[in-house]
RNA sequence: UGGGGGAUAGUUUAGCGGUAAAACUCCCGGCUCUGACCCGGGCAUCCUUGGUUCGAAUCCAGGUCCCCCAGCCA
């Protein structure tokens, strides 16, 4: 069977993330460890993801602890139920458990609020009426310092009025926000005074209509974690420059626990584009069918792919997690899917592209059954019976007219095995009135059923095939990558670059009969050809399998050398 | 000419002062009732220049290149 277990493993390599918590508990500086994934539900999550995901929830596995999955919804014109829905689903398929530990920082609005009021009172913030074009002139530039809003000093007891005012929705949006006082000169833009509250009259997924004001996320997200007693807030590198930010408020804020920040390099994958920008343009622009598209990065397309939840983690484990910049070869993707997928998944016989192979001495209208392994490597797979007879369908690959050298498979005049079958020598190529090939005419060896000459001859090649009489049609996916280049967006509009064949769609397939009632997103091997999953679309009499990535094809790289 | 980061094989990552390791890719070969799997073998002047040291990818100093930051997004 499929490997579909759902409790994650542990066997995650170092890194220097783990090390700091191993030393921080060691030394005594931290108790236990408390992790939290803190997604916003503005879009499917995607390999970006399930590496934090992975090393979150490893992290806390591997030490004890607890990994919270906590929504950082603080902007509403954004957020949508579905994606809270569909991000829980994920998560969950991927093999992660948040038990109780359920969040949103949509919760804890109520108490920011209050420790916004409590930065207002201690000097610490103040509302400026500074239209946005207006802070952005006044924020200065990477090399000059930014100027003080004139209601920068404003009295505290006129910001509490206004700032209090702003929550009761007087105010339209945009007119006032409330800022932090901290330091208008420096380096780092995130300090000159940042924005903590805006002004933004819109329901909100889970308040509804109770806010007209919401938390930014510089001032939702550490406080968020203080709540919760994270210890370790992991991120990725370009929240570095926030690091700052996110001490300050912790230091001048009455939390209740000191949970510090770590940065990790975000995931790259070739061939591959991981912004939510992107993949939202990609669904809506109609690009791909959806967010569960096979051909997207999302878990959901992966998952649609049929990919493993365990495939998915052994990629992640291999990438590791380090701060250097980097992107990582999408071909170790489908290494990792191989190696999940080879050792369980059921082998099966599938022919792509049909071509019809007559066995002229076989006799006509008769049919017998053969015994195929399910597993070359595992005995306990058992074995299926395959229905062999007189017209049997081949792999179009599978036969040249004129061979070039090394090629091993059927062409006139040669032998080669039916899989679990008999030897069978092409004697006759037929062809239509415009030249195609439409069927071959051979012989076979009645003494070599089972797949062994009695004479011990050996052939070269062996190929898969299923039988007229009892074969099933299937619509056959055949994805490539997304993207015809492996660095999409590089040189312009990374849409620009999407690969206008990475959906080849095949109607005509024949497959054994044994597929008939395979589970919709388990994998199987088609022998020869790859790993491929029913995909939901399937029905009853229209079968339709995702291909979810191929065999290593060594004749295909030959065969392209010339 | 601001601030913050990063540089180890084609790609990711390990290495934490003792003479470069693993996975993926690629190449060569073996095995084979999947040209799969599996098994051999090959592929690195550790960004650079100096310094410290018996010894440096690791420590120090200078340089170079790359990434992030000027949302009332996260």
């Amino acid at each position: 069977m499929v490997d579909t277990e759902t409790t994650a493993t542990t066997d995650a390599p170092r890194n220097f993330i783990r090390d700091i918590v191993q030393d921080d508990l060691e030394a005594g500086r931290a108790r236990g460890v408390v992790t939290r994934f803190p997604p916003e539900p503005n879009g499917f999550l995607h390999l970006g993801h399930a590496k934090s995901i992975c090393l979150n929830f490893g992290i806390a596995k591997e030490f004890g602890g607890r990994c919270h999955l906590r929504f950082d919804d603080t902007n509403p014109v954004k957020e949508e139920q579905l994606f809270i829905d569909s991000i829980q689903a994920d998560v969950r398929w991927l093999g992660f458990d948040w038990g109780e530990h359920l969040y949103y920082a949509s919760d804890y609005f109520e108490q920011l609020y209050e420790w916004a009021e409590h930065l207002v009172r201690t000097g610490n913030a103040y509302v400026d009426d500074t239209p946005a074009d207006g802070m952005r002139a006044q924020r200065g530039t990477l090399t000059e310092p930014g100027q003080n809003s004139p209601f920068r000093y404003r009295p505290v007891e006129e910001n509490l009025d206004l700032f209090r005012r702003m929550r009761a929705g007087e105010f339209p949006n945009g007119t006032r926000v409330l800022r932090a006082r901290i330091d208008m000169a420096s380096g780092n833009m995130n300090l000159r005074d940042p924005v903590l509250y805006r002004i933004l009259h819109a329901p909100h997924p889970r308040t509804g209509d109770a806010w007209s004001i919401y938390p930014t996320y510089d001032f939702a997200h550490g406080q968020s974690d203080a709540i919760e007693h994270i210890t370790h807030s992991v991120c990725t590198l370009e929240f570095e420059d926030h690091r700052p930010l996110y001490d300050w408020l912790i230091e001048h804020l009455p939390v209740p626990s000191r949970p510090r920040q770590y940065e990790f390099a975000r995931l790259n994958v070739t061939y591959t584009i991981l912004s939510k920008r992107h993949l939202t343009r990609l669904v809506t622009e109609g690009h791909v069918t959806g967010w569960d598209d096979p051909r997207m990065p999302t878990i959901a397309g992966i998952r649609r792919r049929g990919v493993p939840a365990a495939a998915l983690r052994e990629f992640v484990s291999r990438v590791g997690v380090a701060r250097a910049y980097s992107t990582v070869d999408v071909a170790m993707f489908e290494s990792a899917i191989r190696d999940t997928l080879n050792p369980s998944a059921p082998r099966r016989m599938a022919v792509l592209r049909p071509l019809k192979l007559i066995i002229d001495n076989y006799p006509e209208g008769q049919t017998e059954t053969l015994d195929a392994r399910n597993h070359p490597d595992n005995p306990e797979a058992g074995s299926r019976p395959v229905t062999f007879g007189r017209e049997i369908y081949v792999e179009q690959d599978d036969f040249m007219e004129v061979p070039p050298k090394k090629f091993y498979r059927l062409s006139p005049g040669k032998e080669v095995r039916l899989r679990y079958g008999y030897f069978v020598t092409c004697r006759e190529v037929v062809k239509d009135a415009d030249g195609q090939v439409v069927a071959l005419r051979c012989s076979y060896d009645p003494g070599s059923k089972g797949g062994n000459a009695p004479d011990g001859r050996k052939v070269q090649a062996t190929l898969h095939w299923v039988a007229a009489a009892d074969a099933v049609p299937a619509e056959i996916r055949l994805y490539a990558h997304l993207f015809n280049r492996p660095d999409p967006g590089a040189e312009g509009d990374a849409l620009a670059d999407i690969n206008p064949e990475s959906l080849e769609v095949l109607t005509g397939a024949l497959v054994e009969p044994a597929l008939a009632d395979a589970p919709v997103g388990e994998a199987v091997q088609f022998e020869r050809t790859g790993y491929f999953a029913i995909d939901p679309d399937s029905r009853p009499g229209r079968l339709v399998f995702n291909r979810t990535v191929g065999l290593r094809d060594t004749w295909a790289k030959v065969s392209a050398k010339g």
